[in-house]
DNA sequence: CTGTTAGCGCATTCAC
DNA sequence: GTGAATGCGCTAACAG
């Protein structure tokens, strides 16, 4: 690899006018940057980024972490994060945290010593108090999908409860009333919020506690199939399942047909996220919208307007809304 | 953040014992060793990477280049190898290609700029000859679904042509004869070799190709969707359609269906790459199996064995199988 | 076993 | 406008 001195070498200049050529900051001369263009060309030239950022002390390169690289959700936070940083010339670095503190903690650490700019996390076992802490050190953070307040201006959050309200609610609508519930793992913040929604619904009908089902699910496939068996071998009367996540609300389809079931005629089944898929499923899945795609491109927007200086416009809070499709069957009372 | 400088002063050592019990490399009594790490630990001292690799001259992390950072497909890549490579404490930094020799460009100068020990790529744009090239380079790079003879030994490659093959194999074998095929972009290696295996099989059982009907489409939901209601606008006889990919079946499925036919019944689907919701599809697609994660896994060891220097085993070209689900039917004849 | 001395490739004061 | 000098934080010889 040729380095800036190769560069100045051959350009017959100093290395500081290279550098300046390639920051265009300061003046040069047309005629001396045409000349430093001409040689960079010629040997090839790339800066080593690290030397940049270790002389610099900024990369140009913004740490993202999510809990997993696979799965639809994280997915889509990663594309459009990546492509409205791309926008700007910055680059993601991404890695994960697999939704336990250690890996967390090491992914942070990772991406803080690789000098990014800026953070932006999903993390979901690291405390609040570790977050704020932080938070005052001198890399910025982001967080999405979990909100504390005592730095709401760095969170891009969904209201989880709202969305948990809407699902139930609109199974309530359609005249369901023996409602089982499949949860996400409950020391998740989303999951409980969620469920506090769902709570919310059945308490404005009049819907007991008791007399719904519900088991606590881990927002994946396999959990969803354990769950959904669980629950219907209980045998108790239930005209509707609503799921914590797609995911699990798309497994949990797969055991009720295969108990010989009709979606939505035996079991109608809500979901939540709206992943790509759910469109695909037959039936097409009810869910509800997490705008995760216009989430991660704001919390970039929120990096390149407070790390970077551009001008934009930022919102902080997002609300999930009903996607209805074939999933739920409306009751007619009797 | 605390340097190496303060450490070896509150340690009482010269900076260059630090750095020794850093990496561990070199002996250092036990006892200094004892008082360093101390140090370490009260500053909350965490080494610079960006330094360390400006003099090491590499930097513990490998670059992995992706067509697109969302999709079932790459999301298990990425999980493979990042997962593997965890395991030896090295870091992934992510980026994507988009399938285009631009951003393709952009993301390998982009990690080689990074120092990354090594590149995993999977690129479909750049040209063989580039990467012949840049394997010459001070970088090792590594390649998943492509297969350049020249430098046979950094690729993990699937025999995409005996794929294509097994799939229209086995429709035939079910009885089927009017076939339908939607291929991927045409551009693509892949692409072109599952056609070719679709065309072996298919002149193996005497059946022409002209009456069969081929359409080209992209690898995504939207050019499937496309793709199969131009097929079914030709209003030919048709009992199955093939589908390049996964991604392209679902979405022929959901088109099949809105024009009221019934899968398997009225026309059989065959996915290829059995993706983690092929098997939530109703029904159940039946798929050519494209071992990802294995492979993934695999690209990672072979970083690991060639630059890290680990005893591993490596297996260059991994075989496809069929995957036999719902949704195809078997025809009998009449 | 431990300390000294040079750079790694670049950005950034300062002078000129 | 441009060049010379200094240092970012660390590793890697080389001595001792």
């Amino acid at each position: 690899m040729a380095t800036i001195y190769q560069v100045s070498d051959l350009a017959g200049v100093s290395l500081a006018t290279v550098s300046r050529v390639m920051n265009n900051k300061a003046k040069v001369s047309e005629k001396t940057a045409a000349k430093v263009r001409a040689a960079m060309e010629q040997l090839g030239y790339r800066p080593n980024s690290m030397a940049q950022s270790l002389a610099s002390n900024r990369s140009n390169s913004v740490g993202i972490l999510v809990s997993e690289l696979h799965g639809p959700f994280y997915g889509s936070m990663m594309s459009a994060i990546e492509t409205q940083l791309r926008a700007s010339s910055k680059h993601a670095i991404i890695t994960a945290g697999h939704s336990n503190e250690k890996d967390e903690l090491d992914g942070i650490e990772f991406l803080i010593g690789r000098s990014c700019d800026a953070l932006i996390m999903h993390v979901e076992a690291v405390s609040d108090e570790y977050l704020i802490e932080l938070s005052q050190g001198s890399t910025p953070i982001f967080l999405i999908n979990r909100h504390i307040p005592e730095i709401s201006d760095k969170c891009i959050s969904l209201n989880n409860e709202s969305g948990g309200y809407l699902a139930t609610k609109s199974l309530i609508e359609q005249g369901h009333k023996d409602l089982a519930y499949i949860s996400g793992p409950l020391w998740k913040e989303d999951a409980r919020e969620r469920l506090a929604g769902h709570k919310r619904a059945l308490a404005e009908s009049g819907i007991s506690l008791e007399q719904t089902l519900m088991v606590e699910g881990d927002f994946t496939e396999t959990g969803g199939s354990e769950a959904m068996t669980e629950l219907l071998n209980k045998k108790l009367p239930m005209t509707a399942v609503v799921c914590a996540n797609d995911e699990m609300a798309c497994a949990a389809m797969g055991v009720i047909r295969e108990q010989g079931l009709n979606i939505p005629d035996d079991i109608s089944v809500m979901g939540f996220d709206n992943v790509t898929f759910a469109s695909y499923l037959y039936p097409k899945l009810s869910t509800i919208d997490y705008p995760i795609y216009a989430m991660g491109q704001m919390s970039a927007r929120l990096v390149l307007k407070t790390v970077y200086k551009k001008e934009l416009e930022i919102e902080h809070l997002f609300e999930p809304k009903l996607i209805e499709r074939h999933s739920v069957k409306k009751i007619i009372p009797q």
